[in-house]
DNA sequence: GTAAACCTGTGAGTTAGACACAGGTCAATC
DNA sequence: GATTGACCTGTGTCTAACTCACAGGTTTAC
């Protein structure tokens, strides 16, 4: 299976799949009078897995380590356990500052709807974000 | 004033301010004896609306535009209330992928919680992962 | 045989800075 | 005056997770 036909099945860019190949996740083998790359049943299930832990928010180097532990035998589930842990602090500080930044766009949308465009004057660039700015309420 | 002195003022790393410096959204004189470069109080100005905008989500690229607008003595305004639209689009998308990220990795952590770890067998990498992904409730 | 459509791998570009580093500057000491 | 050490500078390179550009190979239709 080619890149593209992997891609397709899958559900993802040609590109990803690049991607995921060139930085050493998957390994697929070279035909020899192509040059093109031939992907697995194995190296198919292994991008399903990838794709499944990116949906969880794994990053690429998470991955790299788990598939390091499983492909030493070990067990990859403590490995996992610890780093969702990291991943779901992330998450949540990202959801919180998200929750900060929209109110505070929608603070300043509101605000502005009531006045007038001015242009640039002295030092006040825009005077829509250098007010807001100073009357955060 | 020199970078440092600037960044501290402000609040940011001088990284920061070089950075700003390196694309053009500054653009400080240039010591002929020391190469060094000094940044204006109007310069100083043009960083504190950088950060305010930057504070409204507002990408660097954006912010360039808007300086481009007002140093040709153009109001910014019209500018600013199409790039915030699209801006607000984009953090209420990653607000409710956010949402649900942390929702669906709440969901396997209290799941996996009773799970055993287990080494790797087959096509199975990790079964925590897998499990989770084919039963996604 | 040839033309067009399609596919490939590789190299470079993207955001918003952070980091590394060779060298310049300045005050304090000898 | 020379020198040490602390501090500062600009520039070049690196990051994550891809996406885009592109030169060239392959396949199919005629």
């Amino acid at each position: 299976m080619h890149v593209r036909q992997l891609a397709k099945m899958l559900g993802v860019s040609p590109d990803t799949v690049r991607y995921y190949t060139r930085i050493g996740l998957l390994e697929p083998q070279k035909s020899i009078e192509n040059g093109y790359k031939f992907y697995s049943p194995n190296e198919q299930n292994r991008l399903r897995f990838i794709l499944s832990a990116r949906d969880l928010s794994f990053s690429v180097d998470d991955i790299k380590q788990i598939f390091h532990k499983a492909d030493e035998g070990e067990s990859p589930c403590p490995t996992v356990r610890r780093l969702i842990d990291n991943r779901l602090h992330e998450t949540e500080q990202r959801f919180q500052d998200t929750l900060r930044l929209r109110a505070r766009m929608h603070t300043a949308v509101e605000n502005w709807g009531g006045k007038p465009d001015k242009k640039p004057s002295g030092n006040v660039i825009c005077h829509l974000i250098d007010e807001f700015t100073k009357t955060p309420e």
